[in-house]
DNA sequence: ATTATCTATAGATCTATAGATAATGC
DNA sequence: ATTATCTATAGATCTATAGATAATGC
């Protein structure tokens, strides 16, 4: 039952945005090929024609994923134009974000396994972060440009430590403690 | 061949330490059984008279690579009595210690994984993270106990975070960036 | 005729177990 | 006799491919 070379083409963008889903929540590793194409209504055979390799998959479905990450904070900081950088914060740092990795910020759900990955995985994860740093550096307070950066890159590494930490732990009171203390932290930091 | 009572508790210890490497190197699900037998010289059938199952070596590697870590961060606090804080920031985050995961944090290396992991492992790691926020929450200056025990869990947090994603980017630069970037707002945020 | 998808399977892994082997420790 | 380890393998996965099928688009 063969379809449309239009049709084909929403398949392939349905399997992206499965894999997307799917890699979150379960890591690289943690989901095949068969079950992805099923999780997109296809049989597990087709998906040689639309990539290359599981790996082409994984490199195209972080791209997009860490694509909508950056689509995402300037959502927020743009919906906050009085106080961007806490209206960033409290929505990464929520219980809300802790618990759905499947639609949440690629980073805190994929950067452990990209460590693992090869050259191309991982120059994507390095193109990737550099939107997220100008969103902050944008948003947040500062006297330089270079001290905005400086900033922005460790609010970066601090908001995706805190979320991978807070999803790590099996107590939910240290999990809350460490969303609120990087919370507060950062806010601090920022009027600094 | 059997060995003796004794040598078969240092085998057991030696797949331990195997495993906690390889884990550290490899993810949870990147190493099996067998290739960690063969790191401990064994077979690996024998590898069920040791343990319940791969979740329960897991657990055990886990628990022992955090165990190291916080005695490591321990003694680099103690042989720098006059900034014991600064010390362990350079030491934490050093280009060595990024490119040698396997003997590096293991809350760096296997946060990521243990997201996925069951209750037992996810306990672990909540146990293990409270001794690094104690060492940290001695360390660093500040007014109150409260003070410090929060400036403590989001300093853990910012660590974590940024040696995470100084590995899965694969751009020298920004990988650097990402490393002295958290140092240098580390070090002022302990001084405000 | 081309091609997107499907069925079926090869070949490689992985966890776990069953039964054999041989040295320890009663 | 007990038991730590080894050999061998069952059973379940996983990536990737080969060949069949059937609808599109020239």
């Amino acid at each position: 039952m063969r379809v449309s070379r239009q049709k084909a083409v929403e398949n392939r963008e349905r399997i992206i945005d499965a894999a997307g889903a799917l890699f979150r929540e379960k890591g690289f590793n943690g989901i095949g090929v068969a079950d992805i194409m099923k999780a997109a209504d296809l049989t597990h055979g087709g998906f040689y024609g639309h990539f290359a390799s599981k790996d082409d998959l994984v490199a195209q479905a972080s791209r997009r994923a860490m694509a909508r990450a950056a689509t995402n904070w300037g959502k927020v900081t743009a919906d906050a134009p009085r106080n961007p950088y806490a209206a960033l914060l409290n929505h990464y740092l929520s219980p809300r974000h802790r618990d759905d990795p499947g639609q949440g910020c690629a980073f805190a759900a994929l950067s452990g396994d990209a460590v693992r990955c090869g050259k191309p995985v991982r120059a994507a994860f390095a193109s990737g972060l550099e939107p997220l740093i100008e969103v902050i550096a944008k948003a947040i307070p500062g006297r330089s440009k270079a001290m905005r950066r400086r900033k922005a890159v460790a609010a970066v590494a601090e908001l995706v430590g805190a979320l991978i930490l807070a999803r790590a732990v099996d107590d939910a009171a240290l999990s809350e403690e460490i969303l609120s203390a990087a919370r507060q932290e950062l806010l601090e930091a920022a009027e600094r």
